[in-house]
DNA sequence: CGATATTTGATATAGTCCATAACAATTATC
DNA sequence: GATAATTGTTATGGACTATATCAAATATCG
């Protein structure tokens, strides 16, 4: 669907400022009506994750990660020894989509591959030294900057009753 | 708003189902601890928006409407008369990325562009009857298939809470 | 044991979605 | 009337996703 991060165009045209209109001398181009798109769940809800990610980014801007690589990192710091297929697997990420992401961290050193010895097919996960440091303070950053600001708008029960709600849809729908 | 607690969160899957299981005999790969990811925002957002969108496409499967291209129609029956550039913005997708949804709507009698006569750069877009055919089955199926299991899931009160909250992040955060 | 099948990480590739620049036709502005 | 702005459009690149395939290593089974 649907909704990308262009959206607040503000919708508004300047060039109304101009007096010499023609139909109606009206202001303002006159919103369209979202009618029964705003009761529609998916609309609404990929409003509000694009929303979400867009300012996830904007709090993790110095340390730049994104959502995905956040959520590796929280995952292996979590499962330390796992293999790629394993970490992959659980985030809903493919294997072979798994390998350009996992490079990146690798390459800036948050992240390490170690070549198993029980199954030398596989890759083990580890978060280095680097990982962990860099992963505190994202995770400082995320709840100062990111997740604070839901307790604001919804108010703290609100907040959790959301994220339940939502992973009972994740999970069950 | 105020959502009743009756979500509750059940975010940590049951992973052993048998308790009295050990590490070492051959058993299930045990699952991994999402730990902290549970509680992420973002990322239960995310996971939520993908089976809903999926769930919308089985739905939707006879009548081949993806959510944008249903959210396109709704706009368009609900606002007809606008020109590509209002509905597109409304919609936050961007003007040259709304061209190859409109051919394909068009290329389906669904809709249908119209210069106007006003500005003979603009089109305005109207459903074709055979478009507003369409939509009202397809609301149907949507409102019997789709937008009913989350009252099954979540109960009526909830499912409208959810709704608010998440209009209130699309708008507000 | 050994032949076959399976698994793991990886590559190549295609499709979709999102974003920017640029263009012709038309309209607005001065 | 010259210039700027808008509309729909094309071209294009990037990000994310999905499938097929491969070599190496392991598992399975006769």
């Amino acid at each position: 669907m649907t909704v990308s991060k262009t959206v607040e165009k503000s919708a508004e045209k300047p060039a109304d400022a101009a007096k010499g209109r023609k139909d109606p001398p009206e202001g303002l181009p006159e919103a369209l009506q979202l009618g029964e798109l705003s009761e529609q769940l998916g609309y609404v809800l990929k409003r509000a994750q694009l929303k979400v990610f867009e300012n996830f980014l904007r709090c993790m801007a110095s340390l730049q990660l994104t959502p995905a690589q956040f959520s590796v990192l929280l995952l292996v710091e979590k499962n330390p020894g796992r293999n790629q297929t394993e970490v992959a697997s659980t985030l809903g990420i493919l294997r072979p989509n798994f390998v350009a992401l996992l490079d990146n961290l690798e390459s800036r050193d948050l992240c390490a591959r170690i070549r198993s010895t029980n199954d030398r097919r596989s890759h083990i996960l580890v978060l280095t030294d680097k990982g962990k440091a860099v992963l505190a303070r994202a995770k400082k950053l995320v709840a100062t900057k990111h997740e604070s600001r839901l307790n604001e708008l919804l108010g703290q029960a609100n907040r959790e009753a959301l994220i339940g709600m939502l992973s009972k849809i994740a999970n069950e729908f």
